[in-house]
DNA sequence: CGACGGCTTGAGGTAAGTCAATCCACGTGG
DNA sequence: CCACGTGGATTGACTTACCTCAAGCCGTCG
């Protein structure tokens, strides 16, 4: 398999050849599993290597004084967990494994020093947190306004399409290991009420969700339940992009 | 007046005098003023210089389809209105000054320039953009797992923190000239319903709200009413500054 | 003085939460 | 191979936090 954290990144740069192998490098020396439901990191821990989610599923999230806990990100292969590494003290929230998950670990001083040889790398870095921090906005604006329906099919299609530009779509079909009191916690609701709503949603026609795998029955009618405007995840690149997938990443756009 | 914007890395870094100097230079070269109510960045606009809020206060924030408006974050002044310049194509969102708003604009080859000299600045920079980030998830879990009136107090809470960084309070008491409604689209409810909030924590006598000036009358009691956890403002680096200011600010986190 | 923007109040409605029981699929051990 | 336990999904009945609509108020400014 190749590697899903340069293939992300071409989503934005393009590597040279000598430059993809010395990713695959960097990748491959050190990496590590974790079961589903432990912990990658934990808030309060002091880090000094990267993280970066190789295969699995992962999720940002705290614990409140009172037990409950909000999931604020959901990280796909590619991603990276800790971009914090280089400045911040400590991690001020957590992050788990929901399925079992394996990352490649990089040292905070390679990185840094892969940063300054690739520099194409350090501006994917940089493009990488700027579409972490306007999916963050959007998940905003899903909380603060719009209803139950409109945010789990808003959460449920921007998942799709982060799939699709992950390559790991078949159709509109794509397993998604999380549990509904999961997609509650990260929705900002009660399992109670979120299992109603899609019920509604499956009702509608417009996903199925069994065994962990979900399928997008209906894109079209979903994205337009969701309100869904795809401009804040940045993929316009993708539209010159090479790669099969890719470009049909980009129609879901 | 001292530079904002280097005042606020200067809560992260510190800078030579011969820096300082030029960070001034920069600031001083091109300055633009925004009547209260005006965008400063418009969605859909691409931009290719950087704007800093000097003074006055503004608002990140997006309109949906059917006009309801989410505010996603304030600025106050030393705050970097758009990091993705170097990077995205155009804005996902717009920015709006909610008071008479003064702002440095540094061309975006400027600021690049500048960042290759400067590495501090590039180090506080992404500091800055880190802890953006946190405070995004922080307004996720606002959102997601507080009520009302813990949202509420979250939210005046922090801006109290950062009015103290910016060293633009005296007391607990500071201009923040936003309208019940702007709180309103910034804590995701009902301005009626805001408005209720507001007198509920009045009558508790934790605030003070009146013509535009904030006066946060029991801020213990309010912190623990909002359940804060300063941790994601990353301030850690202000226990061991120089300035009367800073040192001030440490003691509320 | 009148108009206007922002704040406040009241009455009633609804989306979402709470609590608690049941169901179902699956894995495990007797 | 079946009984049992367990984690997750589902359902029903009831409560509530927050919304909606609509009117009134209050200070400011022309």
């Amino acid at each position: 398999m190749r590697n899903p954290w340069a293939m992300k990144m071409e989503q934005f740069t393009s590597f040279t050849d000598e430059q993809r192998r010395r990713l695959d490098e960097i990748v491959s020396m050190r990496q590590k599993d974790y079961a589903a439901r432990t912990d990658i990191l934990s808030e309060g821990e002091r880090v000094d290597e990267c993280h970066v989610i190789l295969t699995g599923l992962a999720a940002r999230y705290k614990i409140l004084e009172n037990g409950e806990r909000q999931i604020m990100a959901f990280l796909v292969p590619g991603d990276l967990c800790d971009a914090e590494v280089f400045i911040l003290e400590e991690m001020d929230h957590s992050v788990m494994a929901l399925s079992d998950t394996r990352c490649a670990i990089i040292p905070a001083k390679t990185m840094r020093e892969l940063l300054r040889e690739v520099s194409a790398l350090a501006e994917a870095l940089w493009w990488g947190t700027m579409t972490d921090l306007a999916v963050l906005r959007e998940r905003i604006v899903d909380h603060g306004r719009r209803n139950a329906r409109e945010r789990v099919a808003h959460l449920l299609y921007e998942v799709l399409v982060r799939y699709r530009v992950a390559g790991a779509t078949e159709g509109d079909m794509f397993s998604f290991p999380v549990t509904q009191e999961e997609l509650a916690d990260a929705t900002g609701m009660t399992p109670v009420h979120l299992n109603r709503t899609l019920q509604h949603l499956r009702a509608e026609g417009l996903i199925e969700f069994r065994n962990k795998m979900l399928n997008i029955t209906d894109p079209e009618g979903l994205k337009k339940v969701a309100l869904f405007n795809s401009n804040y995840l940045h993929l316009k690149r993708t539209e010159r992009g090479d790669s099969e997938v890719v470009q049909r990443a980009g129609d879901l756009v």
